[in-house]
DNA sequence: CTCAAGTGAGACAGACCTGTCTCACCTTTG
DNA sequence: CAAAGGTGAGACAGGTCTGTCTCACTTGAG
């Protein structure tokens, strides 16, 4: 049988709230108890929706991976050029890292706890990162030829992940200063 | 009164084997039981040596920089220009890449799983990156002005935090090959 | 030799973990 | 109304966790 409204919204509620706690106190360190406990559903519901802990952790993020693409298709839009649009992404990590509850990046942080090629978390990890890139391939792809824009692309990526990790460390804003330098650079470089 | 020769090589073991196994496991992950089972030393003889587990942590990562920033002096004796000296910690970067127990950045780890400020294990980290982004700015300094080696330093440890991460989901040969290119860029653009 | 420090082995406490199960209750649907 | 699925509350099992403690033993220092 189908899944009932309410089903559906308790489902989606536990997993709001296991991203908010599993992104202040981490994922081995934040148990199901805490959970069920913050969503006010009983353990069973929380078991009856998703087969283990695992199975909750990589639906958090497979969740959080489209919220973050339809956040991030919907900036493309208002911008034009190639640039803009690269532009409005280094905003959008800009005022990520300004924000009041700020605690790095949740993905960055599964892949240290669950770094086995094989494991579902793992794998929703790498789905994210690809698609980030990806998304800025193709945007890049519109001004240069295809293998200089993955090239690109996987550089921005890298700065993108090195400067949330100094954001995690207080040094957001220099980062976000050093980092458009370099894409400037980077993407004023002749071909 | 001062520990005897044995006591400081069991106390060293014991950090050398923990290290192993946070690197393959993770922090919350990794059991003290399987630690001391693994070094084949008592519990109490952990606990003599070390106040609790945090402390054990942040002593390993202590342990770990002052080993790698031995490496990297001992690197940046051999090259002569800045360049060369930034050129031979992308190179080493390189091989850690390839290494066959290649698990990622520890400290990066430990960073997603303490992510407290006033952490000890956050404290821990922030020395190594902080110690790894002076030491890239006090030999671009040779080479330009103290604050744009500042700057390019810390895009350089962007982009070498990021390379890192791409390497611990399989893309390090394209990781190091992309940032090498960055680099260049980079260091090549007018002042 | 003598004594003290260090150690191995393991019991132990108390807490927490994941995951299963029961049972009474509610709500939705036919 | 009646049947059935979803839920809350919590007990429960079996395991693991950190950290403390005891006791017998070994080893190093004076």
């Amino acid at each position: 049988m189908a899944p009932s409204r309410l089903a559906a919204e308790k489902r989606q509620h536990i997993v709001e709230t296991a991203y908010r706690l599993f992104k202040r106190g981490g994922f081995h360190a934040t148990g199901i108890d805490r959970i069920i406990a913050e969503a006010e559903v009983a353990k069973m519901t929380m078991y009856r929706h998703f087969p283990n802990k695992d199975g909750l952790i990589a639906e958090v993020l497979d969740w959080r991976t489209a919220r973050f693409e339809r956040q991030l298709d919907r900036l493309a839009e208002t911008a034009q050029t190639p640039d803009d649009k690269i532009a409005t992404i280094l905003d959008w990590y800009q005022r990520w890292f300004d924000s009041p509850d700020f605690h790095g990046c949740l993905f960055q942080h599964a892949l240290a706890e669950f770094g086995e090629p094989d494991h579902v978390v793992f794998k929703a990890v790498t789905r994210q990162k690809d698609g980030l890139k990806r998304r800025m391939r193709d945007i890049l792809a519109a001004r240069m030829p295809g293998e200089r824009a993955a090239s690109i692309a996987a550089t921005l990526l890298m700065l993108l992940e090195g400067a949330t990790l100094l954001a995690q460390m207080g040094q957001g804003k220099a980062a976000i200063a050093d980092m458009r330098q370099a894409a400037a650079r980077i993407l004023d470089a002749p071909g």
